[in-house]
DNA sequence: ATATATTTTTAGATATATCTAAATTTTTAT
DNA sequence: ATAAAAATTTAGATATATCTAAAAATATAT
């Protein structure tokens, strides 16, 4: 049985693995866990001794099929109840993320299969994020950065780059919300801001929040 | 902030101050924790500090009003978690127990007050016990003992002494539930088991048994 | 290629929650 | 009122998860 702190290292873990394409850092690990590069040594070698992860001294980690299989549990767990306190409870979506990071760890396969099924199996919560299946699959999304669409191209916002409580709140103060539809009215040379245009309004957004909203080019 | 720990030793303080009027002693906590004695007394201090419960070396502790109020939310949050494994989830009540004692940690009074909403606020959980409400309140059910009423009475069956797994069993195979009517058709001399009859069924029981019925006399 | 900087690991502490065994206090029985 | 029994506390360990500071390994820059 993994401790809490075992699944808050392999979730990350798994995070850092799929955004580059090496051996995960010590260092990069200690930052999202919010603990010090010799906390992680400790952990790594638990983890390892667990065969959770391939461990090399000095060099990094990757999981195994096991620690990916355990990581993806957790995730699926944590958007689940995501969408459970959204869709179910009336939660707005900024404010379920520190909760759910507590109720991911509940160890009980059927409870997360019968939520699963009372949520009507979602593919996604509440933030654009797939939902692993109970076999660990994940449906991957064919999305673009909103920065990479021309001037004129519509995008229906699907997902989020950067789901931090500072950005949804910009998103909710914005009325920009999932399955909007996006135009792109010009785009400012000289910092790439962007003029978009929603159902109601019309505003310009900065480079970096065009680059952390996800669209489906239609 | 209170631990997982913490939480589950003012819970079963909670519970054996109310069984015998008297401090609760260090070998019955012990006991109800599966823990040591040892243990208990250092968690009793520590407890104690936390101005939590009153407690005099060697003689026993109970519950301050604070002490009291946090047991009460743990209480409240564990079986509002079984309510909605059995009404939502579709949960035998024997199967929610072991999970409502990992969510009642979860530590999020909005989303405790939350789900008691989605719930429709019930009074009692799927084993008949009284859900606190927000400020500490508990219904109190004037029930009794199965094993208290006469030859020729009835009773509705409101709630269990104890919910044991294997008596929970034991009330699925005598397709006994929450609700049903009761009638006392015998009471053996000999060892006072006691001849019921149900809706469909009349069956005997054991004096045990009936003393863990409780039932609202009609 | 070597010195310097950066990263990672090791060594040794601290805090929580538990244990066993020994000491102390309280209770019970004669 | 004492002695024996039972309950409780203390002392000292163990396991987990963290930390700081020092040592070791790796990466970088001249
Ligand atoms: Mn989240
Ligand atoms: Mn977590
Ligand atoms: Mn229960
Ligand atoms: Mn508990």
């Amino acid at each position: 049985m993994l401790s809490q702190s075992e699944e808050n290292y392999l979730k990350i873990i798994f995070s850092l693995q799929f955004e580059e394409n090496k051996l995960v850092s010590t260092n990069d690990i200690a930052q999202k866990t919010k603990t010090k590069a010799s906390s992680v040594t400790d952990m790594l070698k638990k983890l390892s001794d667990k065969k959770l992860v391939n461990y090399k001294k000095y060099r990094g980690v990757k999981l195994t099929k096991l620690g990916e299989f355990n990581a993806k549990k957790v995730i699926r767990s944590h958007r689940l109840w995501e969408c459970f306190m959204v869709d179910k409870l009336g939660f707005a979506w900024n404010e379920v993320h520190e909760t759910a990071e507590q109720l991911e760890h509940v160890k009980s396969d059927e409870l997360i299969d019968r939520l699963d099924e009372f949520l009507g199996k979602p593919k996604f919560d509440p933030h654009g994020d797939p939902i692993p299946d109970k076999e660990g699959n994940i449906a991957k999304s064919n999305t673009f950065m909103l920065s990479e669409l021309e001037i004129g191209h519509f995008g229906i916002l699907e997902g989020l780059k950067n789901s931090s409580d500072d950005f949804l709140k910009y998103l909710n103060n914005k009325k920009l919300a999932l399955g909007d539809k996006i135009k792109v009215k010009n785009i400012e040379l000289f910092d790439n801001s962007v003029l978009i245009k929603t159902k109601n309004y019309e505003f310009t957004i900065s480079s970096e929040v065009a680059q952390n909203l996800l669209v489906k080019i239609i």
